[in-house]
RNA sequence: AGAGACAGUCGGACGGUUGCGUGGGGCAACUCACGAGGAAAGUCCGAACACCGCAGAGCAGAGUGCAGGCUAACGGCCUGUGGAGGCGACUUCAAGGAAAGUGCAACAGAAAUAUACCGCAGCGGCAACGCUGUAAGGGUGGAAAUGCAGGGUAAGAGCCUACAUACGUUUUGGUGACAACGCGUACAUGUAAACCCCACUCGGUGCAAGAAAUGAGAUAAAAUGCUUGCUCGGCAUCUCGACAAAUUCGCUUGACGCUAUCGGUAACGAUAGUGCUAGACAGAUAACCGUCUAAUACAGAACUCGGCUUACAGACUGAACUCUUGCA
RNA sequence: GCUACUAUGGCUCAGUCGGUAGAGCACGUCCUUGGUAAGGACGGGGUCACCGGUUCAAAUCCGGUUAGUAGCU
């Protein structure tokens, strides 16, 4: 994923946390909100509660693969936040699926 | 054959599709190279480096504590000494001072740093008991005058002797810790990871340190500031300033790794050759498969090194290592 | 990344310069009341987070580990 997808000052994730709306599946929490940034940034927060810092990363790295593979397919002017739910360990293609699944649902998919 | 002891190594490899970070090439499309660990972890020590209008003195405070060596330095390492453990190979120890002083030692016990409860013996007394001597025996306790044997004695006692133990000391050996032999003494317990004494070390803060460029602005006060406390001394008087945001440097060639030779018991050092091996800033090193295989452990760099501590599936190596059993 | 601190009964805390761990609330039984509350009496409940060391003796002193909290950013 290029770095202009990529959301990056905490004042941005704060925004985020402030002013979102939210969907959620079993997997995923997703929050969105609208900006003026031109392609739609993307983050991720993946919490303490998951484990050491090995398995916090491939989490984030199998969420970040998950959702480069649909970002070119996703509408512009959001900015969104990924919370993955706790859980022993992820399978890849059911967060592919639970990814595009609230991007629809959300309406930001074109 | 079984059971151990010591010192180390590795801790996945190859291929495919789609991607990420840094650097090089290219106008661009694109392409080439490199891309986590032995602990990257804990942040427990030590440095390097940077700043604090030079860090000066004293007190306070903190740390270290057998000897010799190694190291940039250390609370680290090596080799020894002494104690403890093991049949042994070997392991392990914050290992100075209790005769400088102070404190503490509950309960039990007659008595806890000083003592006579029972007992033993002598004297007095009809007796009950009293006075005196005594630490061999009793019980208490973690700790009670050195343990045991013989002599000695009214009963006893290092009071005397042999052996042992502890301390001091002459000589000899060793750079030294210390050891051996001889001589003398028996000086009333433990605790310094209680205060303390002695010797040595320590200014503070940490890359979010800081530097540069750009620079909206604020201030003109006699006191304020100078980065752990207090006192004295010294110095400065123009500076402050990135705030929810922003650039470059610091940033990776280093007390570096590997190989060989030499010196050293070793830690380590010297010389020669050779290699360049992450450098991000919401933070790369991945996602999905296939083959091999026993391949599944613990675990993810953020300024950098040297250690220590803690976690760890499995695989393997070395030195004529040790013990037990069997056979020759 | 750096720096401090905490862990004691079901809950909130004392005890922290060593000597066998307490208070309040809560819980149980009894008294009191026609009954309940309040009040009174008695009682139960703790490997002092875990692992080692120093000491005759450790919640306390020293080292390590694990959780958690706060501050700088």
């Amino acid at each position: 994923m290029k770095s202009i997808y990529r959301l990056k000052k905490n004042s941005q994730y704060n925004y985020v946390y402030k002013h979102a709306e939210s969907v959620a599946d079993k997997n995923i929490v997703m929050l969105y909100c609208k900006s003026h940034s031109n392609p739609t940034k993307v983050g991720f927060s993946v919490s303490k509660k998951f484990g050491k810092a090995v398995r916090r990363n491939r989490i984030r790295r199998q969420l970040k693969a998950a959702v480069s593979s649909v970002i070119t397919q996703v509408a512009n002017g959001y900015n969104v936040v990924f919370i993955p739910r706790c859980r022993e360990e992820f399978v890849f293609d059911d967060l592919r699926q639970s990814v595009v699944k609230l991007f629809t649902k959300s309406g930001l998919m074109q």
